[in-house]
DNA sequence: TCTGGGGTCCTTTAGCAT
DNA sequence: TCTGATGCTAAAGGACCC
C-alpha cells in the first residue's frame, strides 16, 4: 500500500510552531519578494484569502481581518521538513521525499488493522516531535493515495487525520466524490476539456474510452487513468540528482541598466555552481533568459533566453560565469525594461566520471578552489567569500518586510522562554 | 511602486544523416 | 546528382507538480 504524507499548511505551520500566540489566527505566508500568498492557515483560507493573491492588492483585507503575514523563510521550513522526512523514515525504508512538505511511503506486510495502528503512531511521532500537523492518504496506488489524502485532510473529525482507501466501494465512493479538477495530474487545460465533454468528477474520467485518453492527454493521462482504477502504473522514485537546477529571481523594481542585470546574472550562475557542486555534479549546457513584466498592458512583453553549449562539462562558478556573460549579451536589448532573469544549467555529468575533451581549456586550478570557497562559505557564512562580478555591497534587495527568525538553524535567533 | 521559484516528463518539430 | 522515405537527436514548448 502506498500512503502520502503530507503537511498541513505547511509554511503557516512551521511559523506556528515557534510562536505560539499565533494558534488559531490566520496566517499568510508570501513568496519571494513578498510577491504574492502562497500559503494559508485554515483561518486565513476561510476567511476568502485565495493561494496566489498578488500581496499588494490585498494588503487592506490583511489589515482589516488581522491576518499575520510573514515574508517565506526557507532556512527554516527546510530544516522542519529535514526533520520531518527523518522521522518518516524511521517507519518505513521505502520513502520518496516528493517535496518539501510532501513524501509518499511504501508499506509492504501489514495487515490493514496494524497498518492503521503503524500510521497512528508515525502521525503522532511526528507531531509530537515537530509540532506539525500531517495528514494521511492511504491506498493502492500513488494516485489514489492522493485522493485518500485529501479526503483525510478535509474531514479530519472524521477521519482523524487519517483515511485509507482500503475496499473497491471505498475507491468508486472517493472517485465519486472527487471533482475532476482536483485530480492530481489534471491541471487547468485538461480541466477545461474535461468539463466540456460535461464531465465533473473523477469516476466520469475514469469512463473514458482509454483511445480517447491517449490521443488528447498523452500516455501521461492514461497512466493517471490507470491509477485511479487500481491498476498500479507509477512507482515510488528513487532520490536521485537533479537534471537541471535553475536560479531565477524578479527584481525588486524594472531596470534597463546592463551593468546591473550583469550583476545579477553572474550572481545566479554562481548560485547555480555552488548547487552543482553540492550534488557533485557538473553541467555541460547553461541558459540564460530576461523578461519583462508580464503583467503590465500597454507594453509588449519581452521574454528572451538562449542556451550556450560548454566545450567541457564544469561545476566552477567562473566558467558559468563566463559563458552566462556571452549569452547574456546575445539576448540584452537596451531599451526594455526587465522585471525578471534567470541561469538554468543541465546536461548533467558525475563530476568524478568526467570525460575531459582533447582540447579544452579547462582550468585545473577551478576545482580546488572552489572546494576552498564552499568550505570557507560554510563554515564562516553564505557571503564570506564572493566573486568579482558580484555586487560587494549587496545593493540589490530582496523585499522581504515580514521576516520571521531563523529559530532552528541559528543560534541567535533560538527561541527564549520567559518565566511570567 | 507592488503578481514566486524550482522542478519533471512528454510531444512536436526541425535539421541532419542514411 | 537529385529526390523521397526513414530514423535519430536536440531544442522548444506545453502540460503538470509543489
Amino acid at each position: 500500500m502506498f500512503a502520502l504524507v503530507d503537511c498541513n499548511n505547511f509554511y503557516a505551520s512551521c511559523e506556528r510552531v515557534f510562536n505560539p500566540n499565533l494558534r488559531n489566527q490566520p496566517i499568510v505566508v508570501l513568496s519571494n519578494n513578498d510577491g504574492c500568498v502562497i500559503a494559508r492557515s485554515n483561518e486565513a483560507k476561510a476567511l476568502g484569502i485565495p493561494m496566489g493573491a498578488p500581496a499588494f492588492k490585498f494588503e487592506k483585507i490583511f489589515k482589516q481581518k488581522n491576518i499575520q503575514v510573514f515574508s517565506s523563510n526557507y532556512a527554516l521550513y527546510g530544516d522542519m521538513s529535514a526533520r520531518i522526512m527523518n522521522i518518516l523514515g524511521e517507519f518505513t525504508p521505502d520513502i520518496e521525499i516528493y517535496s518539501i512538505d510532501e513524501s509518499f511511503l511504501y508499506f509492504k506486510g501489514f495487515d490493514k488493522i496494524g497498518l492503521e495502528q503503524h500510521l497512528e503512531q508515525m502521525k503522532k511521532r511526528v507531531e509530537k516531535s515537530t509540532g506539525i500537523p500531517i495528514s494521511i492518504g492511504v491506498a493502492q496506488t500513488k494516485t489514489l493515495s492522493k485522493v485518500a489524502n485529501r479526503i483525510a485532510k478535509k474531514y479530519p473529525q472524521h477521519t482523524g487525520g487519517i483515511y485509507l482507501i482500503k475496499t473497491e466501494k471505498l475507491r468508486r465512493k472517493a472517485l465519486h466524490w472527487l471533482p475532476i479538477k482536483d485530480i492530481w495530474g489534471i491541471g487547468r487545460q485538461h480541466q477545461k476539456r474535461l468539463e466540456a465533454l460535461g464531465l465533473q468528477k473523477a469516476d466520469a474520467f475514469t469512463q473514458l474510452d482509454d483511445a480517447w485518453v491517449r490521443k488528447n492527454m498523452s500516455v501521461v493521462g492514461l497512466r493517471l487513468k490507470k491509477e485511479l482504477e487500481g491498476e498500479q502504473t507509477l512507482d515510488l522514485n528513487a532520490l536521485t540528482d537533479k537534471k537541471a537546477i535553475a536560479t531565477t529571481r524578479s527584481f525588486d523594481y524594472e531596470y534597463e541598466d546592463l551593468s546591473y542585470i550583469t550583476e545579477r546574472v553572474c550572481s545566479f550562475a554562481i548560485v547555480c555552481g555552488e548547487k552543482l557542486r553540492r550534488q557533485e555534479s557538473c553541467c555541460q549546457s547553461i541558459y540564460v533568459f530576461l523578461k519583462s513584466n508580464r503583467f503590465k498592458e500597454n507594453t509588449a512583453y519581452h521574454n528572451k533566453g538562449i542556451s550556450v553549449q560548454l566545450p567541457y562539462p564544469t561545476n566552477s562558478s567562473l566558467d558559468l560565469v563566463k559563458f552566462a556573460k556571452i549569452a547574456l549579451n546575445k539576448i540584452y536589448q537596451s531599451g526594455i525594461a526587465y522585471k525578471k532573469a534567470g541561469v538554468i544549467v543541465s546536461k548533467m555529468t558525475p563530476q568524478n566520471a568526467k570525460q575531459t575533451a582533447l582540447f579544452t581549456e579547462e582550468n585545473p586550478k577551478h576545482f580546488p578552489l572552489m572546494q576552498q570557497i564552499d568550505a570557507l562559505n560554510q563554515s564562516l557564512g553564505k557571503h564570506t567569500v564572493m566573486f568579482g562580478n558580484q555586487d560587494l555591497k549587496h545593493r540589490w534587495k530582496m523585499r522581504q518586510n515580514h521576516l520571521s527568525q531563523n529559530y532552528s538553524t541559528k543560534l541567535t535567533d533560538i527561541i527564549e522562554i520567559k518565566a511570567l
